[in-house]
DNA sequence: CCTCTAATTTGACTACGGTCATATTTGAAA
DNA sequence: TTTCAAATATGACCGTAGTCAAATTAGAGG
């Protein structure tokens, strides 16, 4: 036979072409324009592909839904938010968070691509890996103020799940009271993380 | 006088025809129906005008998106949830979150609908109030165990918004992760709440 | 060069959410 | 009863996401 087989049965699969991965960065570069323009919101598939040089259809080839290429932008913009400048003590971790929860905030399509494509999903579309990332470099800060005392002992991953649920939720909530993000959300979001984190014992209630 | 004007210079407005509400009983009516057959993805906006015995626009006279309606479903379908059932203990109130985070887990639409309609917009939808409730509950609840030293102190209020974080993130996570609800994001669930609420001091790490 | 298959692109088409000018119904006042 | 304005309902219409069979292109092998 002329073909080669690698795994017996397999159907042999050519490389991608570079016409893919050129039509791949079309898409991507009229989508960043068109959303630096007018918001995650503003993107239309067929102004897309006319910005971009191609049809329609071919945008559903490279992402399933439209969501998908809004969470491939997301992560990008998440990628310089999630190594977070170096922290010395709680208060630094707080401020290292603030960038991340105003992007997360800026715009519903953020959180919520966040929220979907966390997970499995959203692995070919950079966003599972960011979000890893940040809770990776989360439970990293917290084990070095940990060493200093100045944060609680326990498991630095469960910490920093904690402090992902408590940054997301306060996201959601201040979206949902219409986006008035320096407000309320903010302040129970320092509350939260500060009572989760401090290593002092609250005081009593008697 | 010949008209009724409580506010001066304003429109008198006229109550709300006994029509509307049959409308509107017969929307809900059909949504629940199609809702119980398909799920919450299965509602369309044809079909239920069609099964209603209304016309297509009516509906939008009454919910300005279909998002809006399955909201009003959802937040009636949570109502005798968040009463929770009495609590003695820790693993008692961690035993009463279970149906919540079950029900909010078991379909991507039931989150969305909490989450985007938790605030001011989801208040004419029931969703407001009733959150408000879950989260009011959860706080005396955690107040009562506080008194019995089965809780850390600190604010029950805060402490409640802590474990409502918790649980919509878990349920994000399980979504995420392909709807494993048993799974990770369950243990992860407990762990989180355990430690938010647990009045012992975690093991030192020396 | 030609041939052949898989990869990629295409654009007409469908399905659905949501709009809006118009029509109908209601209820109270004349 | 008749009148009239506000409330409600209607359905043709529009914009947009997503589908898919067909067309085109890439590139390996002869």
């Amino acid at each position: 036979m002329t073909e080669v087989n690698i795994d017996h049965g397999q159907k042999m699969q050519r490389p991608v072409q570079a016409r893919k991965l050129r039509t791949q960065a079309a898409i991507l570069d009229a989508a960043r324009a068109i959303v630096a323009q007018g918001g995650y919101g503003a993107l239309r598939a067929d102004q897309l592909a006319q910005a971009a040089g191609i049809a329609k259809g071919t945008i559903f080839a490279h992402y399933p839904e439209m969501d998908h290429l809004r969470a491939a932008l997301v992560a990008e913009r998440l990628v310089p938010l999630v190594s977070l400048s170096p922290v010395r003590d709680l208060p630094g971790l707080l401020a290292a968070l603030v960038p991340v929860y105003d992007f997360l905030m800026s715009d519903p399509h953020v959180l919520s691509a966040v929220s979907r494509f966390s997970g499995p999903e959203g692995a070919g579309l950079g966003m599972a890996e960011v979000v890893c990332d940040l809770t990776q470099n989360l439970a990293h800060a917290i084990a070095g103020l940990q060493g200093q005392g100045l944060v609680a002992s326990g498991d630095p991953v469960l910490l920093a799940d904690g402090v992902m649920a408590f940054t997301f939720h306060a996201a959601g909530t201040a979206l949902c009271a219409g986006g008035a993000g320096g407000g309320p959300a903010k302040a129970m979001l320092h509350a939260l993380i500060l009572r989760w984190l401090d290593p002092a014992k609250p005081k009593p209630l008697t």
